[in-house]
DNA sequence: ACAGTTTCCCGTAAATGC
DNA sequence: TGCATTTACGGGAAACTG
């Protein structure tokens, strides 16, 4: 019997059918009332198993926070898997909801598991199967996605088991190197450019605290999630995991390209800007901004000959939902003491002139207008007009 | 027995609770999976009557398109009703959802009744009332909600029936009086502020061409929110529902300050412009834009000094997100040949500065950021910037 | 009162139905 | 196939609840 026992794997897939999924990338978050599918795979062929097998479904609740109910049927008839040579799987697609209970853990840290039941007759002899999903968090609402994943990157970070559902009841330090390499993939699994040595230097610090070599620094959870980075109304994560967001949204393109640096000290920042000409600029993140914002910082010589540097004010996504950031660098105007306007960004850092750079991410140039403003020999077409971001 | 017919009078209001309701002024809409309430009360008083009575609802389904299921009990038991002095009363908050069968209308000229029974022992006769609310058209999506909402307009406008679901399979014409009427009410319903006679003029021009007085012209359903309107890809209602979302959610406060005009034509703009110095303009919403759109025109001289109407292409609920009407007029800024700018807006018609007229809406200018760019040697705090709009 | 958590529902986009 | 209609679900905000 003992031998079936890990016969029955669960392979758990969330794909929010039939919608186009929003989070591929994070699977094993769940939310209520939002479909997911959870398939189970029976891994052995016996020709005799070839028959239909009920499976049920039920959630394992640790904590008793939450009672969960799993719309529709909870069982299944497993099929005959095509793409499968002949072993059995069923599909599972269901909604929850469910209701609070006292717990001690907050809801984000709270695991569980998706169980599956079936049985099997085998030689006469009846066998009960079961087998579970890894431990999915279950969330209401998508602001609770970002600390949901982060216990699930947390987990999977550092443990193998396949069930400790009481893992944030304790949980435990990673190393800087463990933390670098998911904090990377975040990045690369979801863009075309995971994060460089210099990039990851700059979270390290921001984590730890200057220090010459951070392999082998010891990361806390509370540290990573829980607990406000310092003068700041937020964790590191939601910090982080806002500018991934920023990033996927708003300028994929020119982060795919490279072109934004995004972490980077202000020491370092003015280090690589200083012995380059005046209107070298380069991007990055804000460190201030909770929901993610992006700000550039250029060379310039004040009137007394001394280099300095330049920074605008971070740019979130509400400004970038009506102005591609490829149009605000291109646009982007300071005005002198005579009312005109000059442009201070000239050069991407190192060297690439900005043209070349952010032209092919601009909106064209306005096209002639097919609305006329009205009778034509005495009104005008409509002006075209552009916003511009300018410095007074 | 007919004495009772009448005494239950259904009183239907949108309340969809317990969330702020988005649309308290369009009852008689329902959206599939939004709760809505309807009171019923029994409008005599009896002391046999005060004893709980047992509503059933249920919606009364004429084209057989949808069949409704009302979620959770649909039947209620009447209470003693606190602030009217011993009627009865029940309220009903429900969830509707449905499936699609063949029918004639389209969905948002569907009328249902929701209807009410209970039965009432008096003076040992038992007698069955009934009583139905005013027809209701039930949309899936809030996207339905401007043509649902249209309906319940006609129906309201034209008929005092009070169960004609068959009403829009020959929909009866209205005046324009009527019209105009129901028009102005959309603004004043929901702003401080109905329609002039002058923009309610230019609308009947819009829905029924140049004549001299329209008081007694006719204007079909088709013309009101069926047929496209010439050369444009949507109907007259449509247009003008996405200007009253706009006002209500963009510009309001300058709606009910008078400084929208709005709706004007070409030619009377001129006229009214045409004498005024240069620097005069006027508010006016995009004829061509179906989302609704804002746009504002202004007088100037060419060079040869002859007198010229501009207008900016017109902005939409998308640009108004980022930056607010005022801000826009108020920063506006057309680039002279030698790279200058300059605002040619002055005066708001008649002759009200500009910036007594908006200045008391724009954001406050740019207090000292807080966030520092860096290190303040040699690093500045961060540029404050600004949107604004341009015409090269 | 308050913070963690859930519910509500619009609005966009995709899927579905006819 | 194309259009009408519905479903799906993120995201902001209100409501709930211990």
């Amino acid at each position: 019997v003992d031998l079936f026992r890990n016969l029955m794997k669960s392979s758990f897939v969330v794909e929010r059918q039939p919608c186009m999924p929003m989070h591929p990338d994070r699977p094993l978050v769940i939310k209520t009332g939002v479909q997911f599918t959870n398939k189970v795979r029976l891994l052995v062929k016996f020709p005799e198993l070839n028959y239909q097998l009920k499976i049920k479904v039920s959630f394992t609740v640790r904590y008793f926070k939450k009672r969960f109910n799993i719309l529709g049927t909870n069982t299944k008839v497993m099929n005959m898997e095509e793409s499968n040579n002949g072993s059995l799987s069923a599909e599972f697609k269901h909604l929850v909801s469910y209701r609070a209970h006292r717990a001690s853990l907050i809801v984000t840290e709270e695991l569980h598991l998706i169980t599956f039941e079936t049985e099997v007759y085998h030689q006469g002899l009846k066998i009960d199967l079961e087998t579970h999903s890894l431990p999915v968090v279950v969330i209401s609402n998508i602001c609770q996605m970002p600390n949901a994943w982060a216990s699930i990157l947390w987990y999977n970070m550092l443990t193998n088991h396949q069930k400790n559902v009481n893992f944030f009841t304790k949980p435990p330090v990673g190393t800087w190197d463990q933390v670098a390499e998911v904090l990377s993939w975040q990045f690369s699994s979801t863009t075309k450019r995971g994060l460089t040595i210099e990039q990851l230097t700059t979270l390290a610090e921001k984590l730890l605290g200057p220090c010459v070599n951070y392999s082998g620094c010891q990361i806390t959870w509370a540290k990573f999630c829980k607990e406000n980075m310092a003068g700041k109304g937020f964790s590191f994560w939601v910090w982080l995991d806002n500018i991934i967001d920023l990033v996927k949204k708003y300028i994929l393109a020119l982060w795919n390209e490279g072109y934004i640096m995004g972490f980077i000290s202000k020491e370092r920042e003015r280090a690589i800007l200083s012995p380059k000409p005046p209107g070298t600029f380069l991007l990055r993140f804000s460190e201030s901004s909770k929901e993610g914002g992006i700000t550039f910082t250029w060379v310039e010589k004040d009137i007394s000959g001394k280099t300095q540097m330049q920074s605008v004010e971070p740019y979130t996504k509400q400004q970038l939902n009506s102005m591609s950031f490829a149009d605000i660098i291109m646009g982007y105007k300071i005005m002198d003491a005579t009312n005109i306007l000059v442009s201070p960004l000239v050069y991407l850092y190192p060297d690439i002139p900005k043209d070349e750079a952010f032209g092919k991410y601009c909106r064209p140039e306005a096209a002639p207008e097919p609305e006329m403003g009205g009778d034509s020999s005495t009104i005008q077409p409509y002006l075209k007009t552009k916003f511009i971001c300018v410095t007074p």
